[in-house]
DNA sequence: TCTTGACGTGGAACGCGTTCCACACTTTAA
DNA sequence: TTAAAGTGTGGAACGCGTTCCACGTCAAGA
């Protein structure tokens, strides 16, 4: 049962009783009534997939996910689905491992127009790779681009990082150990941390306090098996909270005073533990990213990172 | 540039071109040679909308998440994606609030073909609405349907239920405070958790320690706030860790004892606070539904939930 | 009374890939 | 040698809704 058949058996045509089902003028009371009839009767509704191919459309919204299986993409993709929803689009997850293969193939699905728009929340393929499939939809990244004509939401993490690092000085820490998402060179978040570092310091961070590769809770617990020894870090400044909590489960187990810890993205843990956090507004930056998805605007909106104290003694003692 | 257009510059048809790119058999060496060039030259991609129109299948499964702004249902959504990558399927969020018109809408677009198969994670209509919509496509709840022949994965709550609430009764907790996510009587987990009290402890939890809609956090801290002076509670059985964080996050911040807590989920909160929880095992429940969407299978599937106890003593003393 | 212009409707092409069927030619088995 | 089976290819219909364009009617303004 298709347009068609309803418009033979309505004794109408399909370019009317396509008017009718879009609510569209130019269709007399009678013939919207009769069409509305036969509809009725028949159970009819129109395939959505035909409706797509013919407008070119799909109001679907691809976002690539580095990770699946922790939340630390969680507040991104509620902010997108927050400003997804009203307008009226839908997000399809795309998870990529930050496999460049498997990016290259959601690109290529965006050129197939199985989306209208993607979102890569964090990735693995260079940023040039990005701007030659720009052509062929509207792409959306979520860090600063940098000189780069393409869409990008994110947070400025300069200034935050830097209080953070000020305060840790300011508390005379001695051993800082830093822990890291991705690797220094593939990672803008963690050469921000490092510009943070050296322009409170003025030295580099110490190499043997170092680890990367580090996102989960799982993750902090076994760094800090790791780099516990290793001149006994005074200080962990982690990639978010709940690596946090993990540094601090680390040492609570193995009956070690716990050190001070500093978290980012204001996770429950963080919260529970007092734990000092930056808050990257992820939840806003991905309402504007899927903003600038939708309407295929090539611009860079931002928003400034919050570094927020908190008095980790209070419960560890 | 379509496939035609290929056809018509390779001087082949549009039949063959379409053998060549989905690589099948009945194609000369040549052909597909000459194919492939012009393929090349032109830079061409087949578009995804017009084959899924064609098929009849767009390889999308549509999720229903009644919320968005909380951790709930991740572990749910991880478990479908894990099941779902791997066999070229893509899920669709559809966030609902337990919204009946919207879920009804997300059914209607099951039947109009904007997926092959939709997973409500959690409902608001009705089971029989549910019913009716099978013949469009393959549904697949998320909890135990009893005789009612839909397909379902979800996991057995009733034994680690009691288990917790003998756990209850053997420490002879008095004042048990009881925080559900939803209403008794349109709440099968609520109606789960009453028949294992009352299994247990031969009567009717107390209504005045009973807090409906408590699902995050903040609902855990406010509900405490509530229910602290009513008979003051010696321990709250929650519907998640995190809920159990947030009356902690009360009980301290107003400089009074802690209660014992029991959570749910098995969520990071609860294990860095040594609160005894209940494993559902959602990443695998959503394996399991989507395995069923994508089969098209109808019939249950379960897993046990596990009762995990810790010694919340450790840290709150 | 003539001209606009709004209103109502249908035909047909368009968006684009897939697939059934027919037909021709080449092997292979009998 | 001949029938059967396999290989290679094209035509056209199919999946299905949208939209441009043409055409006719009728009322309002000139």
């Amino acid at each position: 049962m298709n347009i068609h058949d309803i418009a033979k058996i309505s004794g109408y045509s399909s370019s009317t009783v396509s008017r009718v089902i879009n609510n569209r003028n130019y269709v007399s009371k009678k013939a919207r009534q009769d069409i509305q009839k036969v509809i009725h009767d028949f159970d009819y509704v129109p395939n959505d997939v035909a409706r797509d191919l013919s407008k070119g459309k799909t109001h679907n919204i691809g976002v690539v996910l580095p990770h699946t299986d922790h939340p630390y993409y969680t507040q991104l993709v509620e902010g997108i689905m927050s400003a997804a929803f009203p307008a009226g689009y839908r997000i399809v997850m795309l998870p990529s491992k930050f496999n460049a293969e498997i990016e290259m193939d959601y690109l290529n699905r965006l050129r197939r127009k199985a989306y209208d728009a993607i979102i890569f929340t964090s990735h693995g393929i260079s940023l040039n790779e990005l701007l030659e499939y720009q052509q062929y939809g509207s792409i959306v990244i979520c860090h600063n681009p940098g000189e780069l004509n393409i869409a990008a939401a994110y947070t400025h993490r300069e200034e935050s990082y830097t209080e953070a690092f000020k305060w840790i000085k300011s508390q005379n820490y001695q051993h800082i150990s830093i822990l890291l998402s991705r690797a220094y060179k593939i990672s803008a978040t963690a050469q921000k941390t490092f510009q943070a570092y050296r322009n409170t310091f003025g030295s580099e961070p110490d190499k043997n306090l170092l680890n990367t590769d580090v996102t989960t809770f799982k993750d902090g617990y076994n760094a800090a098996m790791k780099l516990c020894h290793n001149n006994q870090p005074d200080i962990y400044f982690t990639n978010g909270d709940d690596i946090a909590a993990g540094v601090r489960q680390f040492y609570l187990d193995n009956n070690l005073p716990v050190p001070r810890l500093i978290g980012q993205e204001d996770q429950l843990s963080g919260k529970i533990l007092n734990i000092p956090t930056i808050n990257h507004h992820f939840h806003e930056v991905g309402k504007l990213a899927c903003g600038l998805a939708i309407n295929n605007e090539i611009k860079q909106l931002s928003v400034e990172s919050d570094f927020i104290f908190r008095n980790q003694k209070n419960i560890e003692n």
